[in-house]
DNA sequence: TTGAAAGCGCTAACAA
DNA sequence: TTGTTAGCGCTTTCAA
């Protein structure tokens, strides 16, 4: 049997595709008695609108894509559920993109115009970012981006204040009485900028207590993965004199390093505190329990939504903005013991 | 500035939108010249088709979704991670869908038909399924179940051999001495069906060894989580005979479990070993590495999608198969130690 | 408030 | 091999 139209339910309920069009979408004003006939119609043929003809008329998809680097990291798999669950609420579908972390993919997807019926924007969480990566792209194509800033003001950044987190995290260590404190996860390089704001954060903390950083502490990552975490705490370990606490980038980066620690026959937190940055699930479970940096993922994808929706709604160019969603520091074991 | 269409190509070229049409999709054969005329219309016009108008037109939407409980599991990321590239390649977008292993939200999706403009097919990988969960679906919407398997014969399921994985597994723990081995993650109800093959293949190995199988070391689990893993343990090692070795449903159990034991001060592999399911990639940076049961993720995306499409554009009805994918077991640290 | 009718951009049956 | 043309199902301008 095929599917009622919208102008089978017109006939059924003696009114003009124009009507039915209305009481579906509530536009117009519809006369109560002419609604409900309508509607009496629409429950008879067991309507349903087909949203590819609504999209084809109005220009819209109404899907809109989310571009992660990997879809098993933790901290991504969290986001997007965050993000889909608001986003379908106001209407749109969400449209995984898995970037593989690759600049080429990541640029193909923003810059090209192939998609125009496809989406009707984009939220980019990309691992990092540089300048050209975004001037190329189509200015036309609603974009905000999550967790990385750049100087250019012609789109949204939707992101926790990572300094004052970063500042926060390595306060907290400082407060336990560390004093020889490292930093796993620095890239000082171009598409390195979120990395750059936590070793900022880092470097105020010490700042504000009168601290010297010791610059031997600060090390650089590649990416924020367990490995890269393990590697960086044994060549900590290999130092004359190695750190009391250390301040990591990110969880999975923190959950490397405590292994690294553990492995060496050495406690955490009792030798070594440990702190952490995303708050994924794995560090509740963790062998010990990961303190860390939890932004509220929730707000993100509140802010990264609406953001969006209202570009996509804007006829005339929005100016960027840059969106602030709060974060706190939770204490686990891995800072503060077991008991 | 306007989108080109079909239409502005047609006459830029100096043919009809039904030649342009052809061109485009590569379906009748078109004269040379004619093509090439089309070709530098296309390149001139930086003509790019409508997506959302060939749909409408063909009745199809070009799109898949892939439900599954869970976005941050990680076998579930990584079972999407390898999907989303192969349905791409045959001209699909993947919409993915959590159902939060809400047994009402899965029936809905699959169940009711509103959907018919919006997707062609699903790709389902339920935490558990029941008879009833099925049966009432629309059986227009081509669907493939992944893991699960039912009698019903009606529709695909695309899975590895767990009754034989299963085996391998234990038969692994047996081979390595252990005699007294304990399972985590038995579900003796109607929608524990995965689970159920994976304590046959238990039982099996223990037949095949001529082990006689201690029923209270089968110990059932809600889920497959790694607390779900953690509780269980603690429950096995208050046994006056503990086990000597743990099959694993899950590798996130066999990492619970993992923690209890080493928590309570007793080795892994040494006093228990464990071996898990899944092979995600979290077990190789486990402390210790966790063996496991390392499903071929690709073929299992390559069967599921391949029959997917099959079913999409064939007009008959077609039988239901079971496809299976490969499995091996991987031998890592806890079962095997360090060195 | 409602009707008539012209598209949205593409496909495909029918003809030539 | 290519052109003509009628939709796909919905929105929306213009009239009434």
């Amino acid at each position: 049997m095929k599917e009622a139209t919208l102008r089978d339910v017109a006939e059924v309920a003696g009114v003009s595709p124009r009507t039915v069009s209305n009481v579906v979408n509530g536009y117009a004003r519809v006369a109560d008695a002419t609604r409900l006939k309508v509607e009496a119609a629409i429950a008879q043929l067991g309507y349903r609108p087909n949203v590819l003809a609504r999209h084809l008329a109005t220009g819209r998809s109404g899907q809109i894509v989310v571009v992660v680097p990997y879809l098993d990291t933790p901290y991504f798999a969290e986001l997007l559920q965050a993000i889909i669950p608001v986003a379908r609420e106001a209407g749109y579908n969400v449209l995984i993109d898995q970037s593989d972390g690759d600049r080429e993919h990541e640029g193909r997807l923003i810059g090209n115009r192939s998609h125009r019926s496809l989406f009707d924007g984009i939220i980019y969480s990309p691992l990092g970012l540089s300048q050209e990566d975004l001037s190329g792209r189509d200015p036309a194509l609603p974009l905000v981006v999550i967790g990385e800033r750049t100087s250019e003001a012609q789109f949204d950044h939707v992101g926790i204040d990572d300094v004052a987190a970063s500042t926060e995290a390595v306060r907290h260590l400082i407060g336990l009485g560390r004093r020889r404190i490292a930093a796993i996860g620095d890239q000082p390089y171009p598409t390195g900028e979120a990395a750059q704001r936590r070793t900022a954060g880092f470097r105020a903390a010490h700042a504000e207590a009168g601290l010297p950083v010791d610059e031997s502490l600060v090390i650089g990552t590649p990416r924020f993965n367990r490995v890269d975490g393990a590697h960086a705490m044994e060549t900590l370990l290999e130092l004359e004199n190695p750190p009391d606490a250390v301040f990591c980038y990110s969880d999975l980066v923190a959950s490397g390093a405590i292994h690294t620690v553990l492995s060496r026959g050495l406690r955490v937190p009792e030798d070594i505190a440990v702190i952490g940055y995303d708050d994924i699930e794995d560090g509740r479970y963790n062998r010990p329990t990961i303190s860390t940096i939890s932004p509220d993922k929730e707000a993100i994808a509140r802010l990264a939504v609406g953001r969006l929706v209202m570009r996509i709604n804007s006829d005339e160019p929005v100016p960027g903005v840059d969106l602030r969603a709060g974060h706190r520091l939770v204490a686990r074991q891995s800072t503060v013991g077991s008991d």
